[in-house]
DNA sequence: CGGTCATATGAACCTAGGAGTATATACCTG
DNA sequence: CAGGTATATACTCCTAGGTTCATATGACCG
């Protein structure tokens, strides 16, 4: 079950992957920047580790984390087949129409 | 817990959007094509819909379901800041530098 | 109409995995 | 060495949600 997908599915790690976006950081600095216990942090960084989104150094007793760009491709790639369903400016007036259309009728469940 | 990448984590899911995304289909299609009970692709659908994934229409007594494009495009958005890390080869010194910065002191490798 | 397709919904069950607590490991400093 | 700091791991508990089985809804056709 361990999927790219099911890995990113979890906030908290989104959380930490968005903080290592813009830079490296050490497991403390997460912590305190996510408000998060240590416990838990130590445990998303472990599972983002083994599917390869980021990776650790060591740096006295700290670890220094950051991103690896492997499982992000393969989400892009993912994503290819649906990008002609919006990618073309095609589809803004496409979006555009659809919502007026959207005014006087309705749509969807809830 | 009804975010956008928790909803692409179900490998299910996924696969019906897979073939959503050649063309629409019926629920029939869908459960043939994937060899997987009426009652599960009925579900997967609905949580898909709700969840802007795919809209239905009605064709008599079957229901035609198709690729809407939102949701795939906020995680294209989410995937925006991590495209750094890969996307070329100016980012590789950026990365560089922003490593640099992070480390003003002294550093040691082992 | 009655039957039968096509799809949706409900309820019970089961499992994965996140959270919390406690503790282990490793490294630094005095 | 002792004590503190930084991070990892083990264990238990708990809940979300996927699957299955049974049935409901609704549209078509004879």
């Amino acid at each position: 079950m361990e999927s790219t997908f099911a890995i990113i599915a979890e906030p908290n790690r989104r959380a930490i992957l968005g903080l290592l976006a813009s830079s490296e950081r050490s497991v403390g600095e997460i912590e305190q920047e996510l408000r998060m216990p240590q416990t838990s942090v130590s445990k998303h960084l472990r599972v983002l580790r083994e599917a390869g989104f980021v990776e650790a150094r060591p740096d006295a007793q700290r670890r220094v984390y950051r991103i690896r760009p492997e499982p992000f491709m393969e989400v892009d790639e993912w994503l290819a087949p649906f990008r002609r369903f919006w990618s073309s400016h095609v589809d803004a007036l496409e979006r555009h129409l659809d919502r007026m259309a959207k005014a006087p009728k309705n749509r969807r469940t809830r």
